[in-house]
RNA sequence: GCGGGUAUGGCGGAAUUGGCAGACGCACUAGACUUAGGAUCUAGCGCCGCAAGGCUUGCAGGUUCAACUCCUGUUACCCGCACCA
């Protein structure tokens, strides 16, 4: 046999010269669309990683060839971008030029792997064929008003020189090169976006993307419901606008904040009299490093605008105003109504600065121990459970009459003041002690329900939490009666849950323990007015209501989507084609002049200014105003990477037509992408970019779906050995080539297939490879053993049916590794007998085809033992083969496995049970023991449980 | 903090969706053969135990004749988002 890279070779010229994968204009056939992420050519070469999607799709291309299908399966580069560029400044080559080179070395690479793309329809973006329709779809975004220039702060990358959208500075950091990002103002052009935050939240529900896309997705478009309420100014008659989700808290409000770049300080600096104090603050608060920012979440910092005061529209309140860069101005409207005991942010804020905390919604618990009786009468009362503390002991008490263990309790009397007074009193009257150093009312309030045996009703209490510290042991005699009800008892920190009878006071412990929070589940309102007694939810739509009819507030949706900065201060990209007229504004460049080409220059530098290198060009820069023909300048910013891999799936159905991006009736036939595969860091921005896209083009009728993609699956990374990730500077990474020369293109699939779980990660291991490679060599060997016969071996007729099925099934759900498994079974069992026959060995190298293809066409061939594989049709099997006459099946006597017996497909259940209760090692199981019951699982499995 | 996910031998991983846990591969052990190779073949290989047998799917409970699988709680790790009101 001739050498492995011989073979390869050998096929791939094949394909080539037969055009085997090209798909066919025949728009009758039944059509599939797989797609893999299209490149960027990076230097680096292809990476393991990619051989795991590329033969993935590609196996699942050949299988649906040989099913019949017309299957689209292309592939072109996405090669606009800065790694090209870089190169380019550095060597002072067109990066146009770098960038042809890469690509021949990563389609070289490719086509090693024997990868069945259709290269005829092969392109780049940096094509001018291609991003003449970029540029002509960004101007259908123009037009249609989608795409607007707007003064700024955009996240700037001081190293990059350009600015970057928040999908690629998320973090705070460079996507590409890890700067921190700075805000800068400047002109940018945006696309409108967040007009369709909604629309690709709905758009999931057309789609069968995994799990984890879909909330990938959901997560970062953000989308909240709550309401916007407007709030009072005392000082002027003004209204501060605040988004909330939680309108219901409103009467718990205690203090406001805004944002430091919130437009009122400034509008209103002549009232505020400690503006510099508010100034300095803000600038501070500017330079803070994304770092700063999240590392310091707890520690809240802020400052009180003296001279501005809010007043609660519903309460008529008045509540300070704070500056605070825990609010941010570019979501909702940049100020918050602060409700500490029910946000932990706000809560966080309030203890800092001693702000009130009011409770408005509390927990409701039905006591477990004495839950309310039906029928009985139902009252409310106010409650306080006191906890005291002496030293690092509990002064609890035990209530004789029903054994209960807890803290004192006593109802708000009349005469007491207030509720600490209620405290003073209950513990002095319980427990005789005086010296009462310290009384803290925790802002924590429950609701309990139970029955309350001593006077025969229903009671709902609110329980509020009082901490009194002891100064001393001090104490008075208590009353006889006193004395009667109840003993006081001292209870260290550690025994206290235990002492405790009610499960709803041990929750006070988690307060001892790990000190208050903010309460921020549902529960029951109090305090609130109008709201009282409704739970969360009800109170949500209650109040908004209350507020749309008194015109102080209304009922607001907000995402977290912003709209796509779209313009880059970079010379490698796509010029965007607009030209500015002083008489006529922006005038798009006219489709007849399309595309509007990158100029070829020595100076590729972007500068510190901000401006992108096109703008030193003048010849460029330049021209004249197509719509008055005075002169006029060129839009020198350029797209952002993300431009061109947002519609190139669309290109592909159509590559070569010069009237149009894609005609209709390629995008009739081809429709959506079948199956889209792609890495996990791409299920947000590229992933968004290009829906968004195609729903724009839906919306304005270009495309017939609204939805681009029906499946779309993620595979996981590729690790080093040690399960580490692959990188340069572990020189760890594997190189496709030095695999493909010494093993073979087919072992390097076959191992990647059946590495593990397509979407799970997998660590590469040198000893799994060869692994693969035995399994291939002994496929190679059997060979030798065929007789030509155009049935199968009688003796694995069945194992052959089974294992299409299996491997048919197990391909379909992306789980090559238990399909490789399945072949390596049947191989297993053929090699038990003495020869095999041509139709078992052709049957097997069409299901290994699609995995290994070079070798198994030309083992098909050299064994002549029909037409090549890639022009066959795929093996089917028989459900009647499926079935055996004779099963084992297991034995259990208590669910322990004793015994497997034989049991024929006919045989009823007593037969079955018979030949169970025969088996000498269930004999010896179930003697001297009674028979309760036997069931009996019609080829699965017998149980007798015996006592 | 929020959201998603994972946890099974020495390792990568299977398990028809509640029915013999550990398929298949790697590593390992013993033997055979030899053209001395990335060989190949045969047998063994979860843990404890000489054995009978017992134990075992992160941990603790529960449901069931039967649980890797379902329910409750809990721990650890990974990924995404993150002061989003």
């Amino acid at each position: 046999m001739d050498s492995t890279q011989n073979i390869e070779k050998k096929w791939q010229k094949y394909w080539t010269d037969h055009h085997t994968f090209e798909a066919k204009i025949d728009y009758s056939k039944e059509k599939y669309y797989y797609l893999v992420e299209f490149p960027y050519p990076s230097g680096a070469g292809l990476h393991v990683g990619h051989v795991r999607s590329y033969t993935a799709l590609d196996a699942l291309a050949r299988k649906k060839r040989m099913m019949g299908y017309n299957v689209l399966f292309p592939m072109g580069w996405d090669a606009f971008g800065a790694p090209a560029e870089q190169y380019a400044i550095k060597n002072h080559i067109h990066p146009s030029i770098a960038v042809k080179e890469n690509i021949r070395t990563f389609k070289g690479q490719i086509e090693k792997l024997g990868i069945s793309f259709d290269w005829s329809r092969e392109f780049s973006t940096t094509d001018p064929e291609y991003y003449k329709w970029t540029q002509w779809q960004f101007l259908q975004f123009f037009k249609k008003g989608m795409a607007y220039k707007a003064k700024k702060n955009i996240n700037w990358c001081p190293k990059c020189k350009t600015g970057l959208s928040n999908e690629d500075s998320s973090g705070g950091v460079c996507e590409r090169c890890g700067s921190q990002v700075e805000q800068r103002e400047k002109e940018q052009w945006m696309l409108r976006m967040s007009d369709y935050a909604e629309s690709l939240i709905d758009g999931l529900k057309d789609t069968d993307f995994q799990e984890r896309i879909k909330t990938a997705q959901i997560n970062w478009i953000g989308k909240s419901v709550g309401a916007e309420v407007d709030f009072g100014l005392k000082q002027v008659d003004e209204k501060l606008t605040v988004y909330t989700t939680r309108p219901d808290t409103l009467y718990g409000v205690t203090f406001m904040v805004i944002a430091p770049e919130h437009p009122y300080i400034d509008l209103y600096s002549g009232l505020i009299n400690n503006m510099n104090e508010i100034i300095d603050y803000r600038e501070r608060a500017n330079k803070k490093t994304e770092f700063e920012r999240t590392q310091l979440v707890k520690d809240k910092t802020g400052v009180r605008i003296d001279g501005l005061t809010a007043v609660n529209p519903i309460t008529g309140k008045e509540i300070p105003i704070y500056i605070s860069d825990y609010v941010m101005m570019n979501y909702g409207t940049g100020a918050i109504m602060a409700v500490p005991a029910h946000d932990s942010r706000d809560y966080d804020f309030a203890k800092k600065f001693g702000i009130d905390i009011i409770p408005v919604l509390a927990p409701l618990y039905v006591s477990p121990e004495t839950p309310p009786l039906e029928g009985k009468k139902n009252t409310e009362r106010d409650t306080v459970i006191v906890v005291v503390k002496y030293e690092d002991k509990y002064l609890c008490v035990r209530y004789h009459k029903f054994n209960w263990q807890t803290f004192i309790m006593g109802g708000i009397e009349e005469e007491d003041d207030s509720v600490e007074g209620a405290a003073r009193r209950e513990v002095i009257e319980e427990t005789g002690y005086t010296d009462i150093k310290n009384v803290e009312l925790l802002s924590y309030v429950f609701q309990e329900s139970f029955y309350a045996a001593h006077k025969d009703v229903n009671r709902l209490t609110t329980n509020r939490v009082l901490v009194v510290e002891l100064g001393s042991l001090a104490k008075e005699e208590m009353t006889k009666e006193e004395q009667e009800i109840q003993e006081p008892v001292w209870v260290s920190k550690n025994e206290l849950r235990d002492f405790l009878t009610f499960e709803t006071h041990k929750k006070i412990c988690d307060l001892l323990d790990n000190g208050e929070q903010a309460f921020v589940s549902d529960g029951t309102h109090i305090n609130s007015d109008i709201l009282n007694g409704l739970n969360k939810q009800d109170a949500i739509d209650t109040i908004i209501d209350y507020l749309e009819e008194k015109g102080i507030g209304h009922k607001k949706t907000n995402y977290k989507l912003q709209d796509w900065i779209f313009t880059r201060q970079r010379f490698w990209g796509e010029p965007i084609p607009l030209i500015y007229c002083e008489e006529c504004g922006w005038v798009p460049v006219p489709e007849e002049d399309l595309p509007v080409l990158l100029p070829n220059v020595a100076e590729y530098e972007p500068t510190d200014d901000g401006e992108s290198p096109l703008a030193r060009i003048s010849e460029f820069v330049n021209t004249t105003c197509p719509h008055c023909g005075k002169p006029a300048k060129r839009e020198t910013d350029t797209m952002p990477n993300w431009a061109g891999s947002s519609w190139y799936w669309l290109r592909y159905m159509d590559p070569h037509n010069e009237k149009e991006f894609v005609s209709a009736e390629a995008l009739k036939y081809w429709g959506k992408v079948d199956w889209y595969n792609g890495g996990m860091e791409h299920a947000t921005r590229h992933l968004l970019y290009a829906r968004f896209w195609n729903q724009f083009l839906y919306k304005e009728g270009l495309v017939p779906n609204s939805e681009p993609f029906k499946v779309r699956a993620a595979h996981g990374m590729i690790l080093g050995e040690g399960g580490v990730k692959m990188s340069k500077s572990l020189g760890n990474v594997i190189n496709p080539d030095d695999i493909v020369s010494t093993h073979g293109a087919d072992t390097l699939r076959t191992y990647e297939m059946f590495i593990g779980d397509y979407e799970k990660e997998a660590t590469w291991s040198e000893q799994g490879l060869i692994g693969c490679r035995r399994f291939l060599d002994k496929v190679i060997r059997f060979g030798e053993k065929v007789v030509k016969s155009d049935s199968y071996s009688s003796e694995i007729e069945k194992d052959i049916h089974r294992t299409i099925k299996k491997v048919t099934e197990d391909m379909d759900a992306l789980k090559f590794n238990t399909a490789v498994s399945a072949l390596m079974i049947l191989l297993n069992k053929m090699e038990k007998l003495e020869s095999i026959t041509s139709k078992d060995y052709r049957a097997y190298l069409m299901l290994l085809n699609p995995i290994a293809p070079h070798i198994t066409e030309e083992l098909n061939e050299m064994y002549e033992l029909g037409t090549p594989l890639c022009e066959s049709s795929w093996p089917t099997y028989e459900e009647s083969m499926l079935v055996d006459e004779e099963k084992e099946i297991a034995v259990q006597v208590n669910g322990k496995v004793r015994a497997t017996i034989s049991v024929r497909a006919d045989d009823n259940d007593e037969q079955i049970e018979e030949k169970a209760m025969a088996s000498l090692n269930v004999q010896k199981h179930i003697e001297g023991k009674t028979i309760v019951k036997v069931i009996v699982i019609k080829g699965k499995i017998v149980n007798i449980v015996v006592r």
